[in-house]
DNA sequence: AGGGGGACCTGTGCGC
DNA sequence: TGCGCACAGGTCCCCC
């Protein structure tokens, strides 16, 4: 499922679920995901209160009172689903809707309130992992990430000398989340559309100004998909059950053969693959 | 060291 | 209807 607008998405909807609510049980039914369960994972969560869910690029971090972090990614297909028991909800409570496939729930959380946490992954691409909090700087995953795209660190000047040098595509670029942290495939696409920048260009042949333009769309497209609550592909649902809308302002992702949507340009989305990736572009505005 | 390709998984949609 | 193939929002590892 999730770029950073979709975690985010999903980060929203968790708060008023567990904030602030204790872990009363956690259910995991499977040794792994992409990678194992760090030991003694439902030990370590059950009867720790979630003081606050933060978020970096695409992984939440549940932040336990007890001193721990819970590191999670949604790998591709992985997504939270939240349900108030029945007999403890009141009116008004936000009773949510249930996943698809029950044989994907791989990890339950149940806490304070009769609140159901169930994460449900298909693919098992997905990740969960604990850490001392104070150790997170030298997290394997986190440490390396480059900055947020909508925050303060991102801009020209930092993509121009971040691009410095690299020979690769600039599509291949902006994936690299050590260059900048939370993009994936669509919001790669639909920046570089609206930077009318070609996908295939070298990421070292955009400095100055058009570095600019680039980081301006990438912050962009990216503000504008966590307003609308990302994007749903296929079924994907927000925890709260609920579609984000951002898939109805795509430009170019999976819009093959439709005329291009700039102002006075009379192209069409062409679709290509690098990296083993589809990308859509369009080859007349994007130079 | 940077960059490309394959691997990890299951599900879905399409053409035949 | 069934079958096989292509493809899917990510990232890690290996090899050049």
């Amino acid at each position: 499922m999730p770029e950073l607008p979709e975690v985010e998405t999903v980060r929203r909807g968790l708060i008023p679920a567990l904030e602030g609510r204790r872990l009363l049980a956690v259910e995991v039914n499977r040794p792994n995901l992409r990678f194992a369960f760090p030991d003694r994972f439902s030990e370590r969560l059950t009867g720790q209160r979630i003081e606050r869910i933060d978020r970096r690029a695409k992984y939440l971090l549940l932040r336990l009172d007890g001193g721990e972090t819970m590191i999670g990614h949604l790998g591709m297909s992985g997504r939270f689903s939240i349900e108030v028991d029945g007999a403890e909800a009141q009116p008004g409570d936000f009773v949510y809707a249930a996943p698809a496939k029950p044989k994907h729930d791989h990890v339950v959380f149940r806490a304070e309130g009769g609140v159901v946490v169930r994460y449900n992954d298909p693919r098992r691409f997905g990740y969960m992992d604990l850490f001392p909090t104070e150790t997170e700087a030298g997290h394997p995953v986190l440490a390396a990430l480059g900055p947020e795209p909508h925050g303060n660190d991102f801009s020209g000047p930092y993509l121009s000398t971040a691009l410095a040098g690299r020979r690769t595509p600039i599509k291949a670029a902006l994936l690299d989340q050590s260059i900048v942290a939370g993009l994936g495939n669509i919001y790669v696409c639909e920046a570089l559309h609206r930077a009318g920048i070609s996908p295939r260009r070298a990421a070292a042949s955009i400095p100055g100004v058009r570095a600019e333009r680039l980081a301006t769309a990438v912050r962009a497209v990216i503000v504008e998909a966590i307003e609308a609550g990302g994007s749903s592909l296929k079924d994907f649902a927000a925890t709260d059950g609920s579609l984000g809308y951002f898939q109805h302002r795509f430009r170019v992702y999976d819009r093959l053969g439709t005329p291009c949507p700039s102002d006075g340009c009379s192209g069409a989305i062409q679709r290509i693959v690098q990296s083993g990736r589809s990308t859509w572009f369009c080859s007349t505005c994007q130079r």
